[in-house]
Order: structure tokens, then sequence, then C-alpha cells
DNA sequence: TTTGGTGCAAATTCTTTGCATCTCT
DNA sequence: AGAGATGCAAAGAATTTGCACCAAA
């Protein structure tokens, strides 16, 4: 027998995170979209915001990001990207074009693992960095 | 003028935390390195663990590893080389070939970012975890 | 009305750090 | 000796969760 899936209510908090991320062109950290949803409710609890990027990315309406750094982000774009990280300060944007991989078939027979997909991270050090780091350097 | 480079002492507790990741060949996280090396020194602290992870990976001694997920994992290879990483329990393997990738330009003019790598992630369910899947799927 | 959601605060998990003491070099 | 490392315990950062009340359907 199927379990009836949970429906999803579309609470104010719900909706508001939903169009902050969907407005956010960077990949806010759920840090990120607690500020930017505290200026429109500012009773929101950051438990809330935990919650709903949870669902909201089970269900398929915002990605989670599944990059190396200590903070988790969120993309309000649900298709295949890839993404470039700042080593510095863990921003993360889009590249401007997705780059074309193509592979041999090695990855098809490793270690027993059934394979799901991969992904291709860039690293980089941003322009704000950049610019901090050379004003450093003197 | 030249900052003298700190130099390394060789500690038992060093030189045991770096044999017990060079004998590992999964990718420990530091709590796994440390109930390695607490066999062997039972007093060791977690901290001693941490610290040498990082003056190791720094020292270029050992690889800290840059993946997705929550736990930080480490690597007694530094060489160069792609993993694949279970997205249920988080384990991760090498993959048994580095797989040739081919990428045009894209990468090199995003948004005013300094390129400095790239690396591929294979994600997938691991040889126990599907097992453990088919076992539930009855 | 019922089911799911919220705010709040406490709990978890992973990692870092201050400090007194110890140990390589 | 003295720089650097250790153990311990406390602090931090990011995320999750229990619970009483609230609101969307």
């Amino acid at each position: 027998m199927m379990m009836p899936e949970p429906s999803l209510k579309m609470t104010k908090q719900r909706r508001v995170i939903l169009e902050e991320i969907n407005r956010a062109h960077q990949h806010p950290s759920a840090y990120e979209i607690y500020e930017l949803v505290r200026n429109r409710l500012p009773h929101v609890s950051l438990g809330t915001i935990y919650r709903n990027l949870e669902v909201l990315s089970e269900s398929g309406m915002i990605s989670k990001l599944e990059i190396a750094g200590t903070q988790r982000r969120y993309d309000g774009d649900t298709d295949v990207h890839s993404h470039i990280r700042c080593i510095k300060c863990g921003r993360v944007d889009d590249l401007d074009a997705e780059p074309v991989l193509k592979f041999n078939g090695a990855v098809n027979q490793t270690a027993g693992y059934e394979i799901l997909g991969h992904k291709l991270e860039v690293t980089g050090v941003c322009p704000g960095c950049s610019m901090k780091l050379q004003a450093q350097a003197g």
C-alpha cells in the first residue's frame, strides 16, 4: 500500500523563502536566506528556514547544492549546471557557459558502486577576494 | 623579509597519524583517524588529530579532500585523482581509472574569477548501501 | 476540524581554540 | 633551553529537533 504524499501547504513563510531564493542570483546559504526573509517577516525563525529548505528541495522546487565547503548552499535554478566556488570566502557562482565534458568509460566500473551522477566543480578566487589579496600584497 | 617556516616536529602522535592515514585505503574522517590512532595511543585527543590533519595537509604530506558532504575526509595519496562518493553513507572511494576530461574554454571566462582548478566528483550508492536498500525493498 | 507548519530553545554534530604542561630538537 | 605539540575542556559554527501553539486546506 502506498503512503499518501504529505501535501505541501503554501504558508507565507514558505512563499517568501521561495521568492527570495528565486530572486537571489548568487547561491545563498541558509543563514543568508534567513536574513533576506527576515526583512519581510521579522519573526521568522532559522529553524523554519532549514525545515523549508529541506522540503522544498525534497519536492524539487529548489536544489540543494552538493559542493565542498562548510556551509550548504541552495539554488532556485533546478536545471543541471556547474558551479565555481571561491576558496577564500565560499562564494559560489554559476559558470558562464556549461563546459562540454567528454570522458571515457572508466567511471562506469568503479568498485561496485551504482553510479548516479557526476559533477564538475571549478575552484578559484572571486573578484572580491582577489582585490583584497592584491591590496595585502601591496 | 621571509618568515621562517615553522619546523615540524615528528612527535609520536604525528607519526602514528600519518602511518594510519597512509595505511587506510578508504578516505577516513577525522573521527575515524582518531579511532585508529587511539588503538595505538590510547590517550590521544581529538584536538591533536585535527591540529595534525591541518599541519600535515598544509605541508603537503596528506591531502584534505574538497568534497561535498558534512564531514571532511583525508587522503594519504596526494596525487590528483577523482573520487566517488556514496550519497547514502558518505563513504568515498577512488575511481578505478581517472576519466579523461575534455572541456571547451568556457571555464576560463567566468565572472571575474581567477581560476585555480577543477574537480570531478562522481556520486553513487556504495555496495554496502546498495545491499541494504535491496533488503528493504524486498 | 485536521494536518501540517511555526517559533523558540535546546540538542547534535563537526571542528577549533585557550591554557597549562610536556617533549622533540 | 626553547619552540612547538599535547591533553583537556570549553567554545564555535552549522544544522536538527521536541514541543506547545498556530494557520492553511
